[in-house]
DNA sequence: TTATTAACGCAACAGTGTTGCAAATTAAAT
DNA sequence: ATTTAATTTGCAACACTGTTGCGTTAATAA
């Protein structure tokens, strides 16, 4: 009856997050464990379909958050936040840097995370 | 009588590299063979030391460039580029973006790795 | 129903990075 | 010069992230 059932959990749990997970705090949040291949694969699709994006931590774990308005071609040029004290990263969408590179640079994505200590930590 | 002398080399490669090593890099580039574990533990020193700093790659493979300036304390605004056709990682130390963050976030450090085709890979 | 496609699980593997312990090397002190 | 202390190194073992191949099951289309 269900398709894809992992899948569409997973979905469910990255738009559904206020943070972005990684593939263990996905494995941790799903109720019917599955393989963590299925995982893998699952994010891979997603991203291919445009639903999610990755985001490389500053400790080199990726972890992977909600598009809004990411079709085939993704576009983030929005800055994320690293928490050095609850681990947490967020899509701080609002914020897009701009700024002009040498001759012959072609950007294609861009990976900007900023880290520190969050407004819940902090306070 | 020479101290350290795969820690000075490991300097000596990353100071002389127009592009960030990676720790497999520096290992094939070391003359003098060494243990896997003494490459890390010699990059943590150098970074401590403020020699060198970590840019965390598009792929989750942390880098290590020599710094220009810093004591212990670093401070790497300057953007990175990943080129996707060769691999490298360079320091665009001149171009340092700027943005205001929403109340309550403390910056402590800051990841901006930009990836695409570099300059040599696009000509 | 059958054929095709997508999703899944399992096993195995490669790579990155860390920790503990012991040996060796370097520097300092007697 | 000899002993002592502090660094540096090597080895073994481990945890974690991510990938690939293969066979199987489930879902969609013919």
């Amino acid at each position: 009856m269900i398709k894809s059932l992992n899948k569409n959990q997973i979905k469910e749990l990255i738009d559904n997050s206020d943070i972005a997970l990684s593939h263990q705090e996905i494995s941790k949040r799903l109720e019917r464990q599955c393989d963590r291949v299925t995982i893998y694969r699952a994010l891979d699709k997603l991203m291919e379909e445009g639903f999610i994006h990755r985001i490389v931590d500053v400790d080199g774990v990726s972890k992977f958050a909600a598009c809004h308005g990411c079709t085939k071609n993704h576009h983030h040029q929005h800055v994320h936040f690293s928490c050095s004290v609850c681990s947490s990263v967020t899509c701080l969408e609002e914020i897009e840097p701009d700024f002009s590179l040498p001759e012959g640079y072609q950007v294609q994505e861009m990976n900007i995370t900023l880290s520190g200590v969050c407004p819940v930590c902090s306070a």
